[in-house]
DNA sequence: CGATCCCGCCACATT
DNA sequence: AATGTGGCGGGATCG
């Protein structure tokens, strides 16, 4: 190598415009020659070598392998040179390249040249898209690298994201065998579904996929494994599988992100994501800190998995333009069906018959994760419950239920929504001094929330009451909850948990409240955009009483442990970018109408749309009395579900006006809380409403039967992309303590349920800000109204319910969180899913924590108190 | 000047 | 220890 380098480097300068450039860029035309002879001229050396040439050589002489890839090489110029025209619709690259073409002229190796982009269609020209399904091809990334002429860190780049799609897996050390795209359907819509379900265990479907490969490498090593232990990555799972055994150690993050990100794409209903908001879903961990340098790497590695993906024709890049701005963006270009999007979960695949096995698999992977739960519970009521095994099994057997669907929908709505959110938001808040100010509170709560103990206690208990399934949080949170208990709890069950959201709670760090009116101004001021309607809404939910009674409920629910940490570093954070989100957070409150007026732009419908929808899946949950009956939920969930579907469609900007007067309605300002994913959770966020209704109970009955969850989860990504979360939260309906509402809802633990109900404020990742009164959502009641909106009917009870009031609690936000955990973890089945969401999102490398996942699906029992820790921890080591 | 993102150091894993 | 992998971010280039 090093002679090889030194030939190089010396000539080095001249070399780097090579010919191949041109030849490749006139992808249009043929011609290339005229090009290349040009940068030829320029460059001092003698032609002979181009720097793949030298590699070559020396690959050559390196080792027998090398000889071959010399053929192949000679294969490869060809290729290079025809193929670029050959390839031309790859991209906008060729595009490039034509640009490119005249500016090498100054011999420029230029960077496009070198891109990634580009190298990563070389790599593909160099493999057939649908192989035979009989041969295999191996790939040789010393071989690769040759002929390619970069370096074997490049391919690095290319094959980790190849393999997240399964395009390739690997095979051994320096091996990767080439799949093609058979698969990549069923992967594309595996993501999909993870994606929806908030990528939760899902995960594991991929495995199955997977498996012919493995089977034929023989490598199973991993069903072996791996409890948690073995892995700590769980998301990979899916990948991983495939090439088996790779993966065990840490990172890959480059996969998982690439994942992810697909994951994004599909469940969007736009099918467009700006690399902000990718990253700050990406970013798990904290956001806060570090964030700058963070986030700019992380876009880093965005552009490098969205180069590979652009190679690939699965997105493009388009720009957002947004009123004020215009952001790079990704749109996605590949196949958005699948099979089962949200209708049928079967039909699937259309291109990966190949695999007759896979459906097999895919069974066999859920039981065995099923099993794996099943340790992990072991005893534990919740998680074994039957229902979620049912659930798994409809999964199983049916990769979509309509179960699954309306998560999913219901996901990629919070997505979307998040998503459109943040970017008004954004741009609303552009003005940084405005958003910060916003609302956001920190939340002292820290310090109060006595949850820790409680929770640990409680969780035993729990776990008998209810097993229900629905929502594992709001389970979890119940049982947990050791004063709440009883009284909440039951009047609605732990239940009160949305059954249909896919959502988890995790256990982040800092949370934060959002009060969907401040009783002040602030919303106003800081949301400009919003703001007319927000203000009014703002004013008049201000003018709502705060219930006092909050207050005191959020004292006591004081956060234990983690809490602390959060608020403070928050606000600081806030300042960089998180500032955003967390006005975002606020804009909400008066979402729709906001939203609406916002929305102007094509992507402001969207938004509305999806806040409806989000309003709708909210409301859902809300049935308080259903959710006595967890398993009623589903159904409800679902038609619900659709409702919102139905729904979110329509509404472009026209309907407005029932929407905001629905939004009026329901906006309820909510009050939400958001919890922050700390460091490594970065999976969902929670947001509780911070009002509930007391009174709740009546709405429950109606439509929504199921939940009167107060809370609902979003997946972090979502908030952060969203600033507003709505949660009408309800309470249980009878609860039989008003306050307890929350309680109820909370299920979780903490003592939420003081806070939930009152505070308004919104907690944010970052910042704290006061809190402010809420006000008083009950506005009106116009939300009953629609139908369609689940939300406003519920809404509209809650806010009967709805008290507020006050001022914020900080610590008690914190003690949710950590509820949320516990919940999680003892949950039902579907905190399992939840669990593996996390893991998704979370990078592996961010921490340590991974670790603590599993655990966390390991004892869902113990969860709690294990849970509490985490959530302890993290909260604290965010820092 | 911000958007892109190449390059390769370096740490950790595996052999 | 050597080699494989791949996180990561400086800083160059593009637009």
């Amino acid at each position: 190598e090093n002679i090889f380098d030194r030939s190089r480097m010396a000539p080095k300068t001249p070399i780097k415009n090579e010919p191949v450039d041109l030849s490749k860029q006139k992808g249009c035309t043929p011609e290339r020659n005229p090009i290349t002879p040009v940068k030829l001229i320029d460059r001092p050396q003698p032609d002979p070598w181009t720097p793949t040439a030298n590699l070559k050589m020396l690959v050559s002489a390196a080792s027998p392998d090398m000889r071959d890839r010399e053929k192949k090489k000679e294969l490869f110029r060809p290729i290079e040179n025809s193929e670029q025209s050959d390839t031309p619709d790859s991209l906008q690259y060729d595009m490039v390249d034509d640009s490119t073409v005249d500016e090498f002229e100054k011999q420029r190796p230029s960077r496009k040249q070198k891109s990634l982009g580009l190298l990563c269609q070389k790599f593909l020209a160099r493999y057939p898209s649908y192989p035979l399904s009989t041969e295999k091809t191996t790939i040789s990334l010393d071989e690769v690298a040759s002929i390619l002429g970069v370096e074997r860190r490049r391919i690095y780049d290319i094959v980790n994201v190849l393999e997240s799609l399964h395009l390739v897996s690997r095979v051994a050390k320096n091996q990767y065998c080439w799949h093609g795209r058979h698969n990549l359907s069923q992967t594309l819509k595996t993501l999909q579904e993870a994606g929806e379900l908030q990528y939760g265990e899902l995960m594991t479907f991929f495995q199955h996929k997977e498996q012919d490969l493995e089977h034929k490498f023989g490598e199973r090593k991993k069903e072996t494994i791996p409890d948690s232990q073995d892995r700590p990555l769980l998301d990979f799972s899916e990948p991983d599988c495939t090439s088996a055994s790779a993966n065990s150690r840490k990172d890959k993050s480059l996969r998982i992100m690439s994942q992810k990100f697909v994951m994004l794409f599909l469940v969007s209903k736009t099918k467009i994501v700006t690399l902000d908001i990718a990253a700050k879903i990406l970013i798990e961990e904290t956001q806060d800190t570090v964030d700058h340098s963070k986030f700019k790497t992380k876009v880093r590695r965005l552009y490098d998995i969205a180069n590979v993906l652009t190679s690939l024709g699965l997105i493009k890049k388009v720009h957002v333009t947004e009123e004020r701005g215009r952001k790079p963006a990704f749109k996605w270009i590949g196949p958005v069906e699948f099979p089962g999007k949200t209708d049928e979960p079967r039909g699937h695949s259309p291109t990966s018959d190949p695999l007759p096995g896979t459906q097999s698999g895919a069974c066999a992977p859920y039981q065995i994760c099923a099993t794996g739960k099943q340790r992990f519970t072991r005893h534990t009521s919740f998680n074994g419950t039957q229902p979620c095994e049912g659930t798994r099994r409809k999964v199983s057997s049916e990769p979509n239920s309509p179960h699954q669907e309306r998560q999913d929908e219901y996901c990629s709505k919070m997505i979307n929504l998040a998503a459109v959110c943040r970017q008004k938001i954004e741009e609303d808040t552009r003005n940084p001094s405005i958003t910060s100010p916003l609302s956001l509170l920190p939340v002292p709560g820290d310090s109060d929330f006595c949850v820790n103990p409680l929770p640990q206690a409680v969780f035993p208990v729990v776990q008998t009451d209810v097993p229900s399934l629905s929502l594992p949080n709001g389970i979890s949170g119940q049982a947990l909850h050791p004063s709440i208990p009883a009284a909440s709890k039951t009047e609605n069950g732990k239940p009160a948990l949305l059954p249909n959201q896919p959502f988890l709670c995790f256990p982040s760090s800092s949370l934060f409240m959002l009060c969907g009116g401040l009783q002040e101004n602030n919303l106003r001021e800081t949301l400009p955009t919003t703001g007319d309607v927000g203000n009014r809404r703002a004013e008049a939910q201000a003018t709502v009483p705060p219930a006092a009674c909050q207050k005191r409920s959020s004292h006591k629910c004081a956060s234990p442990s983690a809490p602390v940490d959060d608020e403070e570093p928050a606000a600081k954070k806030q300042t960089m970018e998180q500032s955003d989100v967390p006005l975002s957070l606020v804009v909400p409150k008066k979402p729709f109408e906001s939203l609406k007026a916002e929305s102007t732009a094509g992507s402001g419908c969207t938004s509305a749309e999806h806040l409806e929808a989000f309003h709708l899946d909210l409301a859902s949950p809300a049935a308080p009395e259903a959710a006595d009956k967890e398993s009623t939920k589903p159904l409800e969930s679902q038609e619900q579900e659709k409702w919102s579907q139905n729904k979110d469609p329509d509404e472009p900007s026209p309907g407005k006006e029932h929407i905001s007067k629905e939004n009026a309605n329901q906006p309820f300002l909510p009050q939400y809380l958001y919890v922050q994913p700390t460091a490594g959770l970065s999976s969902f966020n929670f947001l509780f409403s911070a009002n509930q209704a007391p009174g709740a109970i009546s709405l429950a009955a109606s439509q929504l039967p199921s939940l009167s969850l107060p809370c609902v989860v979003v997946p972090s990504a979502a908030l952060a992309s969203f600033p507003l979360v709505c949660s009408p939260t309800i309470t249980s309906p009878l609860s039989p303590v008003p306050d307890g509402s929350f309680s109820a809802a909370a299920s979780m633990n903490f003592s939420m349920s003081g806070l939930a109900s009152t505070t308004p404020v919104f907690i944010g990742t970052t910042a704290v800000v006061t809190p402010k009164v809420s006000p008083a959502p009950s506005v009106d009641p116009q939300q009953p109204a629609h139908p369609p909106l689940h939300l406003s009917p519920v809404l509209a009870r809650s806010r009967g319910a709805v008290k507020r009031d006050s001022p914020v609690c900080m610590g008690h936000s914190v003690t949710l969180l950590k509820l949320q955990q516990p919940s999680s973890t003892p949950l039902t089945p579907k905190s399992i899913r939840p669990a593996r969401h996390e893991a998704f999102f979370k990078t592996p490398g961010s921490l340590g924590d991974p670790v603590a996942w599993k655990k966390n699906e390991g004892n869902q029992n113990r969860n709690a108190s294990s849970v509490q820790r985490r959530l302890e921890i993290s909260s604290t080591s965010p820092d």
